[in-house]
DNA sequence: CAGCATCCCATAAGATACTG
DNA sequence: CAGTATCTTATGGGATGCTG
């Protein structure tokens, strides 16, 4: 449970401050049902997800709202590399958030999709984004607040 | 508004089913408020946060409950370099996420502590993370369900 | 103690050329 | 059309040594 939010041992410092303890006890239950193994791999989809082009391409073809082929994507995802781009799709499909089909014609044609779980993920990073939109400003050292916090070992 | 998931076009194929509608149309009036610099933005603060290695210090901090030393999160955030932590604090400080708090000692005393920021950031994410971990089985190109579309131009 | 400076390497990404 | 192959460059990160 390496990233989870809980606190490992009671005997620690914690925040007392109610707003905080109101905030985080949900997602501390949860995390303290979680394994390792489980952390691990949400840890590297979320670092996958999060690099330079995967969220880009989600969202073009949640745009398009179909299939797109593979020089469409090259088109709408500006500034990416031919190379970069099947790299990003095949990691994509690995991971079930898009769907490749190949249809044996001459010349061949290629067409991605997204999967519910493609849409559902976007729609998830969306609503974090959302947050982080809302509060852009404050994204700024010289806004930065301390965190009240209390001994209580 | 390069990566918000609204349409652009009222003529392009859309989703139609109930479930997908109902889910996105929130999100979908927020996209279509965002600029292209807070979408680019929080683009920005999305790909430095899923990095390596600040989540992992961001929880380190909030685990510990209490401003920590250099020396102490070189312990807890096993695995890291001391170049890399700098780094990475130097921008989590930038971003507003910890405070760096220097005490002129002989030797010296550095502590860093999450800010209320930092704390919310972590709250949002651990979200989205428990939604992963959730879905963890889906992530598969196996287990992969195409969209239904229709078009609607 | 808490770093900065330096060197080195592995990987990511870009550019270009070629092909089933 | 939709890639693959190859080369080059940029970046991230690790290891080591030094210092106010």
């Amino acid at each position: 449970m390496i990233y989870c939010i809980r606190s490992k041992e009671g005997t620690q410092t914690i925040y007392t401050h109610p707003e905080v303890t109101d905030l985080t006890s949900d997602i501390f239950d949860f995390c303290s049902s979680m394994t390792d193994e489980q952390d691990g791999r949400a840890r590297e989809l979320i670092e996958r997800a999060a690099a330079k082009w995967p969220l880009r391409i989600l969202h073009v073809l949640s745009d398009a709202g179909a299939p797109l082929r593979f020089s469409r994507l090259m088109e709408r995802v500006e500034g990416i590399s031919q190379k970069v781009l099947t790299q990003t799709l095949r990691t994509l499909e690995r991971d079930g958030l898009i769907i490749r089909t190949l249809y044996p014609e001459v010349p061949p044609r290629v067409e991605y999709e997204l999967t519910s779980l493609g849409r559902d993920l976007l729609m998830q990073v969306a609503t974090l984004w959302r947050w982080i939109v809302e509060h852009l400003d404050d994204f700024d050292a010289r806004k930065a607040v301390k965190l009240m916090a209390t001994a209580n070992a």
